[in-house]
DNA sequence: GATGAATGAGTGTTCATTCAT
DNA sequence: AATGAATGAACACTCATTCAT
């Protein structure tokens, strides 16, 4: 016994990923987890002071990797190509983890106010960044009027909803994700209603 | 006692409704119902089986009332304001409940399965409507290329976020929530990037 | 409405002997009996002050047939006729509703105390009549020495189990019935073992 | 804390023989076996998955003493006394445990189908051994003719009624208990009616 | 007499958390 | 550091009984 502290804490971890993934976090005991890492209650208790406080470690790894994933637009080369880029990156963060992405994504409400609350602020972190990416963007000129909270919560949203339907599916290929990648970018850059594009009847 | 029988599941329902929204639905206790109905435990279980089961009525009046709000565009009259009907329906659909709103599309997955299932019905349900809408619209011309699933779930999700958000906050004025069908009209119409229409740097 | 009240009171008893038949005491729900008998549960209270009330009405209905089927012997008479009447007698008693006599033999204890009490009441009964009997035959000579309340409590309860095994099965025939007439009469008058009459090896 | 094991198990066990003595089985709730034992109500769940596989736990106890205790006659012995033998030890092993006889023979339909089972089963195989063991006595003369099937049943059936009138009674002394095997044994033997060989009158 | 809606005390079971070893 | 036996508060659900109509 004995080993490293941060390795335990690691086995731990993934051992909940996995339990969270086979049966969700309600349903995903204690003793699940402790069994999937091959441990005794008292250590999980040893790592983590609650069941709660493992799902937020998972949760902010995850907040981390997203926020890592937004790269800001530089003017100066092809915004088009980093839009995608970041769209890109966005996607393939939450389907790195399909399990935490469903049911991180999953529970927004109902459950322990608390537990709510984390998950809530990661979302309004990332809200935040593309917020103000896309007041920066209307100041330069690229991106449209229109109020940028309403924008930014639709943008996320919708690509919250591609990914959830996404991470239910088997694993994407690399062609479905990039179809994906260009119908979003597409949907921001143009829209699909071509209403006023025809003449009326 | 012994009032009407339809009159005492509306109380339950109303009862439940509201301490749904103020605890979620698992931190909701039964005992909390029936406190908030003033009625006792064993009338609770006179009227619904389960604890599940009064959330899922909760549900399916949600659902006919969305299904009721989606017309189908008539191309011979105003389709730009139709589609904005549409939308405005919805929205106010939703909006009518916010606590049942939050509450149901907060929650997706990592429950019981069977009660995700009663939430993922309703889903696809408004997913294939407007999915379908989608097609005709592309046959018609008045709908851009693209996959229409992505377009969609994208669609669908977008408002998905801009509602619960919505029913975070206080109650929207009326100018409020015109706000929003104007913008989720103009996303859907033009989208919001300006990029390819920049001189290249 | 307002049948007349002993008939309604059959009604119900008929009711909980089928009720009791398929479900055994205590999965039988007062709402099985007012179902099965089409009548209101407040009217199941019109009739009897709790449920046990009625499964000892329905005892006592036994008990009173098994009474009345005990003859006594006169020795004037062929008496081994008369004793093999009497083990006929109480074998049709309760084969004429196996049900109750399943329900009756099969709980002695283990239940509410004051519900015991009643099945061993008519056990006792029965007991003391047999018990006497056997007193009586003994004084006349066509009773072998031997404790007569351990040769009625042996005796009884070697009837007892062949009765609840027979109720398990289907219906008996008038032959199977009168074979185990006969084969209780010869143990009853010569037992079975035949070890003495044995050379001894 | 955290005594042994099996210790913990058995003190369940016997907490649990003492309350279903008490009180029954339907009686004996959870939390007054968990209280006999002076242990919480979770310990118990630790040791047995439910209630009624602790009764089921006790019934195999007794299942095995008694088929343990009955042993095949040795033809070249003294048959008569192997036979009050095996009466003396199927005795003992259920007066050994009076309460346990009580409730298990007591029980025997009525009840949850399942536990029912239970019972039964274990009746089946005493009878099973009982009746093959006729039958190989009718073979080799020292049983008379007649059906094994009902001499077993009524055999079986009328120790057990023996038993548990004694059960109910004082602890038994050693004469009584002795006394009881004789009038088995010469019942068995010689049944106690003496009709046919008196002069008919 | 008859009804059936209402009651609420009661019960088996779960599970996150603790702590003596 | 690690264990795992023990805890006990909590909860969904049941059902015999009552009583206003």
């Amino acid at each position: 016994m004995a080993i490293d502290k941060t390795q335990r804490r690691l086995e731990l971890l993934a051992a909940a990923r996995n339990v969270f993934a086979r049966k969700g976090y309600h349903d995903a005991k204690v003793d699940d987890i402790v069994a999937e890492a091959s441990v005794s209650k008292g250590t999980f208790y040893l790592y983590f002071p609650d069941k709660r406080s493992i799902f937020e470690a998972l949760a902010d790894e995850l907040a981390q990797q997203l926020q890592q994933a937004i790269l800001r637009v530089d003017l100066a080369g092809n915004v088009a190509e980093q839009v995608r880029q970041n769209i890109r990156s966005v996607l393939g963060a939450f389907l790195a983890d399909p399990t935490l992405t469903t049911i991180f994504f999953s529970y927004a409400a109902g459950l322990d106010p608390d537990f709510v609350q984390k998950v809530r602020a990661v979302e309004h972190t990332l809200l935040a960044i593309l917020e103000e990416a896309l007041r920066d963007g209307q100041n330069l000129g690229i991106v449209g009027q229109g109020d940028p909270g309403i924008l930014a919560v639709f943008t996320l949203g919708g690509m919250k909803s591609l990914l959830l339907d996404a991470c239910q599916k088997a694993p994407l290929s690399q062609e479905e994700r990039e179809r994906i990648v260009e119908e979003v970018f597409r949907i921001l850059d143009h829209g699909y209603l071509r209403i006023d594009r025809q003449p009326a009847p």
